[in-house]
DNA sequence: GATCGGCATGGAATCGATTACATCCACGCG
DNA sequence: CGCGTGGATGTAATCGATTCCATGCCGATC
């Protein structure tokens, strides 16, 4: 692979003089430009961004250290995180943390051995020494979906306050009375402010949440089937289920199926993230959207703001109740059959 | 940041000596080994992985460039692929071609610039010159999924003639007689194998094929949905659509549901690409399932056995036809309700 | 006691870029 | 005509590692 000094020694000019074509430096003659230029074309050169990283202290490169890649919501912010940073001049290096603080660190260490230039990270935990150590050690950092408390760090996030009392509002009027939850982790944010937000619901509402219809879940897919079984066990079941994230609900939809078992009809079914196939499923599902596109891009903009010596701030937007058939009764109007993208 | 000279000062050696401890090279006296050891635990050091990977020319790093991380195939097929690059000592840059050939390119010059070690790639195309320069090249390089053929880069995929034929038999079985297919664009081996599979079992099964059952998708949703919508205006449309992809499928159901058709009772429908959601679609979704993790698996192995100087060889593997509801008269047995992991 | 081999160690070159500093030259002005 | 100014260019230091080579020392061998 071509080098610099090939470059050079091919248009007949020192080193120094193509790096400041490359990187157009005011002062370079138009000659020299056109030399280095057709030397560059010549050779095929394309500068080496290991070598420049070092030397200019910057790789150009965000990471993303996610929580479960396999969960659509995180896909989706994955990949929007990646096109603004994209079209900002950054790449992105993600790292899948599969729920698993292990994992987690793991990813974060190799993202600061190769010197990325920030870090954007949605949590699993309430955050390992390493975890805490970079936020405070100076590395540009912003959290996203999730954060961790008492911690100076820019958090990006959907506030789901406000769509969970719709949710509860809806159930309520549809007539169900019982309603369970299948909480996430107590340790991540989204967990325990999902299920506060639905208890202060319930409360509103004057309904009761015993601790029985209170699931811990561990947002993956068979927690939510093994705490829908437990409900389903119960000498009186709920009327509803509340799945706080979307991979949770499926496991719950297989659980009701499993015991042949009809949704709305026997038991109703709603879940916090919305995806597209909420729609086509068995029926379709109630869920809460969240603006996830613009979760990532202002979780990039706050990055990079502070990358580049800017102030950042954090940034929350507001989730919305999207009413599908799953919770009975279907809704008046046939827009919920469209694709919610 | 504390650097290895930081170190070497700090234990009272030379920087050659702390390098060698950390590279475990066998000549270090214990004494010095020790303070070395002492030495970079007190200044919490880390290696630069960007200075070492411009000494040594290596990054420990593969580039993936995907066709759609949304398509949920993919993802599952970058997540095994990161995860087995991870067991074998390397990290994983994703690119997202998004089906577009330019930022195709445009990951590939990125990852070649970052002086990535390998890449993996399912082209979005036929191959710009870009990519087929990279591939004469020497950069070690392997295809997944879908490849450029008349190149010399070992293939690792799902052969899926077999399971066609078996989706064409249970079709005939069921009764249906036109067959429609939505197919994916001609560029792509999997597109156009996919389609001559079809037209080669159909012929098998004495059924015509004509041209207004062939559809040109591009393995996006809203290809399938166009194209299924004009597969619907027909003076007669087909009894059962074989879309080869899932989200196609996907943009397919929207279609039927808009019309108010059900499936399979007006018509039926079959993908190509098992996904965990079609078992809780409406109704679940016949398809054809590869062995996607295997296929990731085997990918960064073949990858990793170039990279690190041994040979390596293609890789194909069997697809296999999972029945379901959508193309009427539900199997005999309730297994097809489990999900497929 | 001189020579030799081998181990531990340090000095310095190197990877491919960027950039401070020095140099040179041309031009304009007093 | 001499000097100052500023633009174009080159030399060399630098980033943080790895690694070749030279050196010094120790014990073994003759």
């Amino acid at each position: 692979m071509a080098s610099i000094k090939d470059v050079a020694a091919e248009a007949g000019v020192s080193v120094a003089t193509v790096s400041r074509v490359l990187n157009d430096h005011p002062s370079v003659s138009e000659d020299a430009r056109t030399r280095v230029l057709t030397a560059v074309e010549a050779l095929g050169y394309r500068p080496n961004a290991v070598a420049r990283s070092l030397r200019t202290d910057q790789t150009h490169t965000l990471g993303l250290v996610i929580s479960d890649v396999m969960n659509p919501y995180f896909t989706e912010l994955a990949r929007s995180v990646e096109e603004e940073a994209r079209a900002l001049g950054y790449s992105v290096i993600i790292g899948n943390a599969d729920e698993r603080p292990d994992l987690q660190d793991h990813h974060v260490r190799t993202l600061l051995d190769r010197r990325i230039d920030g870090l954007l990270v949605s949590p699993t935990d309430g955050g390992s020494p390493l975890m805490l150590g970079t936020a405070r050690g100076g590395t540009p950092m912003v959290f996203v979906d999730r954060w961790i408390p008492g911690v100076d760090v820019p958090v990006v996030r959907a506030d789901g306050r406000a769509a969970v009392r719709d949710l509860v509002a809806h159930l309520h009027g549809l007539g169900h009375r019982r309603l369970a939850i299948i909480a996430g982790p107590a340790a991540t944010t989204t967990g325990s402010e999902r299920i506060e937000a639905f208890r202060e619901a319930m409360a509103e509402y004057g309904l009761p949440l015993p601790d029985a219809y209170i699931g811990q879940g561990d947002f993956q897919a068979e927690s939510g089937r093994r705490v829908t079984e437990g409900f389903l066990d119960l000498p009186e079941p709920p009327e509803a289920v509340f799945a706080t994230d979307n991979l949770m609900a499926l496991g719950a939809l297989d659980a009701i199926r499993a015991r042949g078992l009809r949704v709305p009809d026997d038991i109703a079914l709603a879940a916090f993230d919305d995806i597209r196939w909420f729609v086509h499923t068995d029926p379709p599902i109630t869920a809460i959207a969240q603006p996830t596109g613009e979760l990532g891009r202002a979780a990039v903009r706050a990055l990079v703001d502070r990358i580049e010596g800017r102030t950042s701030r954090s940034v929350t937007l507001p989730a919305r109740l999207v009413v599908r058939r799953s919770c009975g009764e279907a809704a008046s109007s046939p827009k919920d059959l469209r694709s919610t993208t």
